[in-house]
DNA sequence: ACCTGAACACCGTTCAAGT
DNA sequence: ACCTGAACACCGTTCAAGT
């Protein structure tokens, strides 16, 4: 009758513990993910989560950084001699797909990277990759933030999610213009798949422009101190 | 020493509520407003709420709303006589600077209208502006989406919050472009005005090379079926 | 080092009771 | 109709105690 107080072996381990507060985030939602619940989960006690992690909030900066590290960034590597253009809508679509596949942990990512060395990762090599293409370090800046803005705000704030089911919550009167906007599940996310593409075409199209007019530097003038 | 139960004038409205949630979410941030304390601020007890709320989301949705009700629309009136590219713009600014006056409150925001009233009214405005400026149905129900992807990513995703005040948190051997991740506070905030104009003027230019091109319908050829 | 139970100060919500 | 206190089933976190 003598339950361990401490097993040879560590019952617990970070990663176990990630493992499982995500497959409980993806399946019953952040709300469920409660220390003792996911305790529980893992068969241990309440308190034993805090011998790997020093609060609930970093176990979920934890499994959020998990998510991140499912981005694609290959198409920021030096050598793969594809446009600016392409690798930012590469990157956009994995990006989007990463977050698609975990929309429960998306409020808490799309906070920004905070100390989450994935995050901080994602943010390194588009930014890098812009510059390496020629843009120039403050745009290049503006270009990371906003197509972050654009994709978590697309992941968080879905179209197919964002209306509620329910035709009666569409008053005409109150609404003249919504009478599609309960429509079937499936059209909905065909809605947030056009208008991701359509923002992100917007958006690419729109840079490259601004890319044609970037600052002259080197090639107008005799470069002003190019640091 | 009789405390009335019920005095003759109700204690508490479902505006004095939404009043003080919002005060509270400004100045204390979303984990700061439970039901108990929300209750003390208004110098009742907890149940008290359940007068007037179902639930505590509830409460969040009407704060939540009262911030969308904040949103300027004029823009996309009948009879304002700008183009679709100018009012869209200006809506953008007036949605951003409403959500970033209640940054605690976004990530309840940016989850869609769900059936807030002021959330569905932006909405249908925004589309109901975009098919008056000639836009198909369908890509003025994208456009709206993407545009709240847009402008909810910047207000909840900020530049600003998200990186943080830290110089040692970002080593340059693991993140060899964050050099300036860091900087001032100011600073940041120069980077999400940026990023977020740098975002605005791409999307707007890119939707406008859509524009051009968008359904021949009646110009090019004897139009096909147009329902 | 790593797990435990007990404990503290909280939660959201329900409900019978008051007026 | 609208407020109350008591109660229920939870929380996150700390800590002394065990091995």
């Amino acid at each position: 009758m003598c339950r361990m107080a401490r097993p040879r072996k560590p019952l617990l381990s970070r990663d176990r513990i990630v493992e499982a507060a995500s497959a409980l985030v993806d399946s019953e939602g952040l709300e469920a993910v409660s220390t003792r619940r996911l305790a529980a989960e893992l068969g241990v006690s309440g308190p034993s989560l805090y011998n790997h992690f020093r609060n609930k909030d970093e176990i979920l900066d934890a499994v959020a950084d998990s998510v991140s590290a499912q981005v694609d960034l290959s198409m920021f590597d030096e050598d793969d001699g594809r446009d600016w253009r392409a690798a930012l809508h590469d990157w956009a679509v994995s990006y989007r797909a990463a977050l698609a596949a975990h929309p429960h942990i998306v409020p808490v990512l799309a906070q920004g990277p905070g100390r989450r060395p994935a995050g901080l990762r994602v943010a390194d090599a588009a930014f890098g990759g812009m510059v390496r293409a020629g843009w120039p370090p403050a745009q290049a800046t503006y270009i990371g933030a906003l197509m972050r803005y654009f994709v978590t705000g697309s992941a968080l704030g879905s179209f197919a999610r964002g209306f509620v089911d329910d035709e009666t919550a569409y008053d005409p009167a109150d609404y003249p213009h919504l009478g599609q906007a309960h429509l079937l599940a499936d059209r909905r996310q065909k809605v947030d798949e056009g208008a991701f593409e359509t923002g992100l075409r917007a958006i690419l199209d729109g840079l490259a422009l601004q890319y044609e007019q970037r600052t002259p530097a080197a090639t107008v003038r005799p470069s002003p101190k190019r640091s």
